[in-house]
DNA sequence: CATGCCTAGGTGTGATCACAAAGCTGCGGC
DNA sequence: GCCGCAGCTTTGTGATCACACCTAGGCATG
């Protein structure tokens, strides 16, 4: 009825900020899998029509961030026990090649503000609280990855931690963890010594662990 | 007016048919970089609406397809030097391991028709088929990267090839290839050898190999 | 009591329209 | 001659609607 459209207001399209909210959402282990998704339902959710609202979902689905049935239907994704596995192999093999690629411009600023997040993950773990330990381990992850200056490479490692979320949340609620993830320091430990070996393999246990024995 | 909405049609619905008409131009190398897709001219050109345009090419978008400017504008990607060489640097990481999980499932009629699609490939360089010698190139890789049983990482790979495929174009018309990609005999060598190690070699070295040397 | 039909609600899909912003053309002023 | 601005055109965005399909649930019939 009234204004729509407006690329120039701060920064975000209705189709976009319903994008980023939905993706964050699923990334940080907000929605268990299986659950549905429904045109009018989320468009009632966020008072706008159901236009914009299949454009961030056809846009979610594309990146493997939710499945859509034949019928169209969208849900959050149940990965089979071997999508998991491959997915921990995607991980394994681009973040110790980001994580390496960022060792020489990890300066000690850096490594201050990874211990601080690390930090606030270990209060997560403290506070049983499975979103906030999500979202402070790639975070953490994140952070790091940023200095290898490997946009594609990091998007993509992103679109995998996308394609977990769901199940990183049911994951991490059935084994209860009572301690933050321990190579994390070995990660920080690697990146004060300047030991590009030793960093590749303490980010390949990190992303690993946890992923490798689900036995669902 | 008429009928709509078909999903037991066959298999297609029509944003999904212009997504894979869209998409295999792309990838093959049949748009050049930087040329600008309207909706409006979309859709007239394929007899539709603008609705099922908007969702094929949103999904365009976020696999890098294609790239939109900030007042959503979408062209063909013009990559940058120090882009094409991070995506090189990827297919050189996930390629090596795709063909290292096909290597033990690559039985005799797989190689036969590894060898066909090399013969169509000489063919199209023979004919300056700039569009042949792409499609038959990347469907090489495809065919024997299926038996990798890895649906994700063959996923991302596309994606890579997505990515590249107008710079592809403007790359190989302009050093005009006269042989054959030399790296395919030495990747069928050391598959019909069970060479691992030399199969991961000459992956890299036929991946890395023209997207090294750009000089854009 | 079981089984089949059939109706009603819910869902995705595609067309159409109103609107605002961006791009473009050409005219005028400096 | 060059710059700038006004108006028109083009373009993307979001709302709304009609329609086909799917799913349940109830009712009648065997």
């Amino acid at each position: 009825m009234l204004l729509q459209t407006r690329p120039s207001d701060s920064v975000l399209a209705v189709h976009d900020r319903l994008y980023r909210t939905l993706r964050t959402q699923v990334m940080h282990g907000e929605l268990d899998p299986g659950v549905a998704l429904t045109l009018r339902g989320i468009a009632k959710r966020f008072g706008v029509s159901m236009t914009p609202v299949r454009e961030a979902l056809r846009r979610l689905v594309a990146e493997g961030a939710l499945s859509m049935s034949a019928s169209g239907r969208v849900t959050t994704p149940e990965l089979s026990n071997e999508r998991i596995e491959e997915l921990a192999a995607i991980r394994a093999l681009l973040e110790p090649e980001l994580a390496s690629r960022a060792l020489p411009r990890a300066h000690f600023a850096l490594i201050e503000r990874l211990q601080t997040i690390n930090t606030a993950n270990a209060e997560a773990v403290a506070k049983q609280d499975a979103v906030a330990y999500i979202r402070t381990n790639l975070e953490f992850h994140r952070t790091l990855y940023l200095r290898a200056q490997a946009p594609a490479m990091l998007a993509i490692a992103e679109t995998v931690w996308l394609q977990l979320g769901p199940t990183m949340r049911a994951l991490y609620t059935r084994l209860r963890r009572n301690e933050p993830p321990p190579h994390h320091r070995m990660i920080l430990a690697a990146l004060k010594a300047g030991d590009e070996p030793g960093l590749r393999l303490a980010v390949r246990a990190d992303v690993t662990q946890g992923l490798r024995h689900l036995a669902g």
